[in-house]
Formats: C-alpha cells, sequence, structure tokens
DNA sequence: TGTTTTTTGTTCATTCTTGAACTAATAATG
DNA sequence: CATTATTAGTTCAAGAATGAACAAAAAACA
C-alpha cells in the first residue's frame, strides 16, 4: 500500500536519467562561463562545430541538425556573420538554399573554444575509466537513434 | 603534423559527451511534445518535482538545485500558483523568505507527468542494461560533484 | 546598541527561442 | 505546360531566461 513504491525515483531508469540531465546542466552552466572570455555564446559554438564538420550546409540543415527551429539560425547568424565568422553563399542551382562555412577566423575561434571545452570536458570526466566513458557514449547513441527512429 | 589528430572529436572524451548533450537535447524536446497535453512546461515539471521532494524549501533553494537564477523562480511561479499547484507562505521566523509547497493539485498534475515522464524513459533506455545505466548514472554524479566543489 | 554586510525576493531591460504567417523558388501532378 | 504542393529562408510577436540594480529583513560586528 506504500504509494512511494511506485514513484518514478525508485525506477533506476529515471533516477539515472535525471543525474544525465542535472549533469548536462552544471556542465552548459561551466562551459558558458569558460567561452565568455572568447566572445562566444554557447549557441554560437554549436553553430561553429557544425560548421566545421559539415562546410557547405544549408540552414535547413543545421538546424535539424542542433534539434532548433529554422528561425533561430535565421537570427543567430547575422552575429557570427558581422564578427566574420562564416560566410553565408548562396546555391547557384537552387536560389532558395543558403549555403555556410567557416571562414579561416571562424575556424580560428572554434579552435580556441574546443581547446576551452576540450580541458573542460577532460576535468569533469577524470573520474570516469576510458571503457566506462565509451559505454555511457554507446548508450547516449542509442538513445537518440531511438528517438530517430520515430 | 595532421592536424586534425589533435581534434577533439578524436578525444573519446570529448566525443562521448557531445553524445549526452545531444541525447538529452532529444529527449528534452520529445518531452515537451509529450507534456504539452497535460498543460505543463518542462520548466514548471521541474519546479514541482523539486517541491515534492523537498516541500517547504525557499525560493532561493529552489533556484539553486534547479541552476536557474531567483528571478527566474519568481517569474514562473505565479504561472503555477494561479492554477492552483503551488502554495507560497512566508516563512514565520525570517520574513525574507517564502516557503514553497505542493497543492493537492499540483501533487496530482506532477503524478500524471512523472508517468508521461517515466514512459519516455524506459521508452530510450530500453536498450541499455541496468548494470550500464547505473554505471552512467554514477558517471553523471561524479560530474556534479566535481563541479560542485568548485 | 548602532552600523555595516549579507541574504531573500522582486523588478526591469536585454537577449534567446519559438512557432505561425509569409515570400520566393522548386518539385510534383494533372 | 499549368496548377498545386512542398521547401528554404525570413519576419514578427510572444514567451522564457538572465543578470544587474533595488528594497526589506536579518546577521555580524564594533
Amino acid at each position: 500500500m506504500n504509494k512511494k513504491q511506485d514513484l518514478p525515483w525508485d525506477n533506476p531508469r529515471f533516477r539515472n536519467w535525471i543525474a544525465v540531465v542535472r549533469a548536462e546542466k552544471a556542465v552548459v552552466r561551466a562551459l558558458s562561463k569558460a567561452l565568455a572570455p572568447l566572445d562566444l555564446k554557447l549557441a554560437q559554438l554549436d553553430m561553429l562545430m557544425n560548421l566545421y564538420r559539415h562546410p557547405g550546409q544549408s540552414q535547413h540543415d543545421l538546424a535539424r541538425r542542433l534539434l532548433v527551429g529554422r528561425s533561430n539560425i535565421t537570427m543567430l547568424l547575422p552575429q557570427l556573420e558581422s564578427q566574420g565568422l562564416v560566410r553565408r553563399e548562396s546555391d547557384s542551382s537552387d536560389k532558395r538554399v543558403m549555403r555556410l562555412y567557416l571562414t579561416p577566423a571562424g575556424e580560428q575561434r572554434l579552435m580556441k573554444a574546443l581547446a576551452v571545452y576540450t580541458e573542460l570536458i577532460d576535468t569533469v570526466m577524470a573520474r570516469s575509466s576510458p571503457s566506462e566513458c565509451d559505454a555511457m557514449g554507446e548508450q547516449m547513441r542509442r538513445i537518440v537513434d531511438t528517438l530517430a527512429e520515430e
């Protein structure tokens, strides 16, 4: 008759997921502070990272990869363009799409930011063994796959 | 001389952390949609969950637990109060602090939302064994501890 | 006690994010 | 072809989140 036994917090999967959310939030906060001296916001870094890995992608693709709305990209891009970090080039065969590229300055800034990012991650994950860490990553990729399948 | 070898994506810890971020974002999006019929936003659910586990806590405490600013709490509380889900009671011994409590209606709504939440988590984590899942949770708690130590 | 410091919560201006409505360009279909 | 449907990107208004400045209360300290 003890209702508490049915609480989600007694469900290991749920409890462990809550830990994921908390950890992610904590790291995001720490990273945001660490990025401030570079004059980069987290959303901007996300964009630079994606553009580095997928040069020439459209705004639509970028939005899908970042899991944000297309309008968000439209609003954020001018910030990066005016800083000279990103270049927009309209596609020759399809006049609707804009292809996005990192400029050399953008790449430089990205590398600096990634150094900060990596250092933070190395710090917070220092207490996990490589295999633990890989297992965790695997689980996360399975989660993304599961949600993408729908 | 190949600079690519120094890229963060070649750092297992970094790569796996990116997977965490992506998975968290994907689940948040899915959860937000699933919560819409209950007329609850994610930020509101977070508050209800915290109030359930720590009844009578102050707004300051709640903000700290949720990793948000105090002003955020001030702004969001009226929504929950007007829906009759949360009750605010000023502390008798310290007139500055407001103690927060879930109302019965708030508890009811919370339970419905938690059912949705748990179902989603059970789905996305279905492909992880209990021990894998626990190991992941442990790592996350270590990350939070590491960041809190500073 | 009287003065200074800290703490709690609020207000306010700013920035971010979102989704709906819109335009222009392309694709699909009759 | 001509028409209809879809797609890419933008605009705009509304809703969150943030941090600085503030008022009131409590604590610290002389």
